[in-house]
RNA sequence: GCGGUAGUGGUGAAGUGGUUAACACACUGGUUUGUGGAUCCAGCAUGCGAGGGUUCGAUCCCCUUCUAUCGCCCCA
């Protein structure tokens, strides 16, 4: 190697002016969207504590055991970058005692951030991801199971996308989920050999996830196994039922899937996903996932509290609205672009772009000491609406020339009025123009 | 963690075991001693991801590695 060369790590981004503006614009009608359901921003730490994360998504859970972003530090403390945002906000929920009875319940809480997993990179997968998440604790009632998914698809149509397809399920509750998972081996079982390699370790490990493969010596069966809404009990039985109706009367079109399993252990009761249909983003489809939880909150050293939350995969969604041509920042050129033309203007242009800025207008000017037609070609690439010309003449005479680039158009106006009144000057401009 | 494909300048790319690595766009300068989107001219990779090997000689062959990309597992 001739030269040391730098690479961003594997999985991570650069995100450019380019795609910032987009960034910016997706996660302020957020930071607005939840404003409105009452959800107040919380940021926690990018790292927590090993045990935050293995303990709440479930030991089994691939997200825990391999793939973790885990490091000891100096203090030999083990922690992890966190690879969902959930955790820390359980976390946070707990150690601030955001359970008290001073904080109205639910207590609504949203985030948006760097999620980290350690795993190879593919379509729709990084290392380094974003997503924008809410949480909502201190209440069993399927009405906010609703109010979450509605507020996604409030912020998804608001940024332009329908055709979305929401997919729920129900996991029920724990004595729900113990039937269910009897049944489902009690089934299996005996098609053992026939399993894919892959579902054959699930069923000893995890069997609800023998529904999720995309092996077809497995759909056969997964095709006339039991339905996990067959084992629900009664409790979840209702708040399954009152979901559906509310879901209804919102006019929120949703699909019912009875095999979708969602990745990390402490879901019960409500699961979904928001999905695209666009078949170019299939191996990316999910845009948003989310459910009911209970007993995290209790995990963590707080009072038994059930939670229901969401996230977003932003990278997802950007390449979404991308596909569907949704781009709604459109990039901005400049106002002004300031030429000055020989050494002697350089005070007098550097003043001038001051004052413009001033005024609250966008400016640039040259640094390079270049011609003066190099200087309007860039501010012809800046799209700058006007130009400024400063030369020798100008400097002796205390003028300048404003040059409208649209019309091609140019006056000469005293610095004096420039620095005052510039403001005047263009709309004294606009009026000649009519 | 496993498997497939790929890696040439700022960008898109052509290319061959052997003197100067096409072409286009972009950029810079000139054509116009101080004025933009056009034309024409000129300049622009001691280098073909990195390291090693084979060879008289490798960007082109082999190995390793890194990265990207697609799929599996899993997931946002």
């Amino acid at each position: 190697m001739a030269k040391a060369t730098f690479q961003r790590p594997k999985g991570t981004a650069d995100l450019l002016p380019e795609q910032t503006a987009q960034w910016q614009y997706v996660e302020n009608l957020a930071r607005v969207l939840f404003g409105d359901y009452n959800f107040k921003e919380v940021r926690t730490p990018i790292f927590e504590n090993f045990d935050v994360f293995a303990r709440s998504a479930g030991d089994t859970s691939d997200v825990v055991t391999k793939e973790m972003y885990d490091f000891h530090d100096k203090g030999d403390r083990h922690v992890a970058l966190r690879p969902e945002g959930t955790a820390g906000i359980v976390r946070a929920f707990v150690e601030n005692k955001l359970y008290g009875p001073e904080f109205d319940k639910p207590y609504k809480a949203f985030y948006i951030g760097p999620m980290f997993r350690y795993e190879r990179p593919q379509a729709g997968r990084f290392r380094q991801f974003h997503q924008i998440g809410a949480e909502a604790f201190g209440s069993t009632s399927p009405a906010l199971d609703v109010e979450i998914i509605a507020m996604l698809i409030n912020y998804f149509q608001t940024l332009g996308l329908d055709n979305l397809k929401v997919a729920i399920n129900s996991l029920g509750d724990q004595a729900s989920r113990a039937a269910y998972r009897q049944a489902l081996i009690d089934y299996l079982k005996p098609h053992f050999d026939e399993l894919s390699a892959d579902s054959q370790a699930r069923l000893e490990k995890n069997p609800l996830r023998v529904l999720d493969s995309k092996d077809p010596r497995d759909q056969v069966f997964v095709a006339d196994a039991p339905v996990i809404l067959d084992y629900l009990t009664d409790e979840s039985q209702a708040h399954w039922a009152k979901v559906q109706a509310l879901l209804t009367a919102l006019d929120i079109p949703f699909e019912i899937d009875a095999t979708m399993v969602r990745g990390l252990d402490y879901y019960n009761d409500t699961i979904f996903e928001i999905m695209t249909v666009d078949e170019t983003l299939k191996g990316a489809a999910t845009i948003a996932g989310g459910g009911r939880y209970a007993g995290l909150v209790e995990e963590f050293g707080g009072p038994e509290m059930a939670g229901v939350g969401f996230g977003i995969g932003v990278e997802r969604l950007l390449s979404l609205l991308a596909a569907k041509d949704l781009n709604p920042v459109t990039p901005q050129g400049l106002d002004f672009y300031v030429v000055n033309i020989g050494e002697e203007t350089e005070v007098t242009a550097m003043q001038v772009v001051q004052a413009i800025r001033g005024f609250g207008y966008v400016a640039e000017r040259d640094y390079l000491g270049r011609s003066a037609k190099a200087q309007f070609k860039s501010a012809d690439r800046y799209q700058s609406q006007y130009v400024v010309t400063i030369g020798e003449q100008e400097l002796a005479d205390h003028v300048a020339k404003i040059k409208n680039m649209a019309t091609g158009q140019q006056q000469t106006v005293k610095l004096t009025d420039l620095y005052t009144d510039l403001p005047t000057i263009l709309d004294a401009q606009g009026d000649e123009e009519e």
